[in-house]
DNA sequence: TTTTATTTTATAATTATTATAAATTAGTAA
DNA sequence: TTACTAATTTATAATAATTATAAAATAAAA
C-alpha cells in the first residue's frame, strides 16, 4: 500500500550482488531514473546523461537499462500508442494515465476493487498480474483543443 | 455488449467516404486485418498480403495501415513489452490478455464493473477510456516452464 | 475512351536498437 | 600503492523498422 520508489541505492545493490562493478556511468543513469516521473525514453535518459557527462555512449546507456530490466523487479518498460520504450522505476503495482496527445504518462497508484478475469475468459492462461491505463487529455493538451475549434481538421 | 467487429464492407466504405480510391491492394490488406485475429504487426501483415499478391510493397502496407488507423475508430493500434506495433479491428471496448513469453495477445470482451479514476488521481485529466490488459502464460508457455524446471536459467 | 489525381512501387533515407572490438577502468590482491 | 584481470565503456558498424521520394501505374469521373 505505502509508495515503494526504487531508490538508488536498491539498484546499486542489485547490481554489486548481481557480480557487476559500479561505474560514474551507471551511477548517473541510475540517478536519472529514479528521479524522472515522466517515464523517459532510452534516448531521452542518454541526451540527460550526455549533458552531464560529454563523453557518454548510447550503447552504456541501452546495456545499463536492459541490465536493470533483467535483473527483475527494480525497473520495468512501458510502451503506449508508438511513444516508444520507456522506462519506469515504480515498484508499487500501478496504473497509468496517458495523454493521447502529447504522450505524457502519469503513473496511478489508487488502490481499484479487485478485479478477476472469469477462467472462462482466460482461455487456459496462468494470470500474473493486470494493468489499467486510462486514455485520456491532459490539462495542457484540452486547452489546446479548445482553441483550435473546428473539429474537422486534419 | 454485442460484437461489433468492423467488416471490410465497414473500412471499405470508410475510405471511400474520405474520397479515398479502392485498389486490390487495399481490398487484401482489409481481408487480411479483418479476419486475423491475432492482433498482427505491418511486417506480418506484409508477408501474408505478398503471399497472396507477388508485387505488394511495403510501403502500401504502411500507407494503408496509417489511414485505416488515421480515418478513426475502426482500426487501432497496441504495444506491449517491445512486441511491436500491432494491429486491432475489434470495435467494441475490450481488454487484452497478453503472454509475457511468447507475445500471443487475446481479445477479452467480459464486461468488468465500472473503473472510475477518483479526481483527485487524475491530474486534470479528461478520461475518454480505459483498458485492462492481463499479464501471463499462455497454455503452451506454462508447459514449456514446466519441462525446464531450473528456475535459475538465463 | 481519355483524363487526372491518387496510388503503388522501388528505392533511398531515417531512426531506434544491437553487435563488435579496441581502449579504459573498477575491484581485488599482492 | 601498484599491478592485474575481467568487466565496462566507447566509437563505430550493422541491423531492423519505419518513413520519404519520385517515377510508373491505375481507379474513378467526364
Amino acid at each position: 500500500m505505502g509508495k515503494t520508489m526504487s531508490t538508488p541505492e536498491a539498484l546499486i545493490e542489485l547490481l554489486r550482488q548481481s557480480g557487476r562493478k559500479m561505474t560514474p556511468q551507471r551511477r548517473a543513469i541510475i540517478e536519472l531514473l529514479v528521479h524522472d516521473t515522466t517515464h523517459p525514453t532510452a534516448e531521452e535518459i542518454y541526451q540527460r546523461a550526455a549533458a552531464m557527462m560529454p563523453d557518454m555512449s548510447r550503447a552504456t546507456v541501452y546495456n545499463t537499462l536492459h541490465e536493470l530490466v533483467a535483473l527483475g523487479g527494480l525497473v520495468e518498460t512501458h510502451e503506449f500508442s508508438e511513444s516508444g520504450i520507456r522506462y519506469d522505476t515504480n515498484l508499487d503495482p500501478h496504473h497509468h494515465l496517458f495523454c493521447i496527445h502529447c504522450h505524457a504518462l502519469v503513473d496511478i497508484s489508487h488502490d481499484f476493487a479487485e478485479i478477476t478475469l472469469p477462467p472462462r475468459e482466460a482461455a487456459g492462461y496462468q494470470i500474473i498480474r493486470h494493468q489499467i491505463t486510462f486514455y485520456g487529455l491532459c490539462p495542457t493538451c484540452q486547452e489546446r483543443n479548445k482553441e483550435q475549434a473546428s473539429p474537422s481538421n486534419t
